[in-house]
DNA sequence: GGAAAACCCATTGACGTCCATAAAATCCCA
DNA sequence: TGGGATTTTATGGACGTCAATGGGTTTTCC
């Protein structure tokens, strides 16, 4: 698999430190990429991703005006983005900033979201979780257009 | 890593010396580049960067017609601009007229963005942050859809 | 000679590394 | 097929290292 999919719930121990789920950590070894988590810009949670979308933002900023209330918001991401690094047992240091963001006490729930993931305070993912099914028999679903999102071969391969 | 990313705090003592977030020192020996700091032009905080980046602003000064207005706004950013030296411990000497230009204290913020970094008060810089996150729930995300790699849209989609 | 800067060393607290234990999943062989 | 054995995972704690910080001493330059 080379997806982040499915949920899962850790503790995080009295030094802030919070298990990735085995599943995870096979995606990261395989794609060989370090991890890097930031503050979700819209909501409470933090989000895990690859070093090649730290620097499409990155090459974004250069490109678009530099006075540009985008490039803020863009610069905000990064400034709170850190490489994380996994130790000997693959647990992630939680820095008190991160834990306070997204509100975490003694457990945190992983959220695969296939390419990226994000972190929650358990409660507050499922009643989140609650709303977007509640929407979903109002409004219906969002149209999926299959088939064209992704041109490019399935070997992804982004090395330095 | 390559890149100056994250947040840190660090303080200043009385004799103005300011330790640089290891990180950060990593990324300029990795170079070898000397640090430069220089006052941003549009908010009252310092800039940070290698010479590589002081080399990109006069080659994009060259280039330009040299009587324009936004020449002499790069020039500006250029004669405030100073060479850094550390000392064994990794600390750098603010002088006054930096410290009284983004209205330091006590303690100093830095804030990676990339292929550079800003300097702090934390203060200032957290009323900044919340603005630019507010204006993300309301305006929503930056596009990013540059690049190469996977199209997709934006990061989380949080908005509905 | 005095102020400021460069240099050197001490302290402390955070973080990374290593090791131990328990629970769960997997394997294996009768 | 079932139950014991082995491996993997999650979690917790101990300890060493290094970054951040502060203070002191020497050097440099008016």
């Amino acid at each position: 698999m080379e997806l982040f999919l499915s949920t899962f719930e850790n503790r995080i121990d009295k030094k802030g430190r919070l298990s990735v789920p085995a599943p995870f950590r096979v995606v990261l070894e395989r794609r060989r990429d370090p991890l890097f988590l930031f503050k979700s810009l819209t909501e409470p949670c933090l989000e895990g991703c690859g070093a090649e979308r730290i620097e499409q933002i990155v090459d974004a900023i250069d490109s678009m005006d530099s006075l540009s209330s985008e490039v803020a918001t863009l610069q905000t991401m990064l400034s709170s983005a850190q490489e994380m690094k996994l130790d000997a047992e693959g647990r992630i240091m939680l820095s008190t900033d991160f834990i306070e963001f997204a509100k975490l006490d003694e457990t945190a729930l992983y959220a695969g979201i296939g390419r990226s993931f994000q972190i929650w305070l358990p409660e507050r993912y499922r009643s989140r979780e609650a709303d977007a099914r509640a929407r979903a028999k109002t409004d219906g679903l969002p149209s999926l257009r299959l088939g064209h999102g992704a041109p490019r071969s399935a070997t992804d391969n982004g090395d330095r």
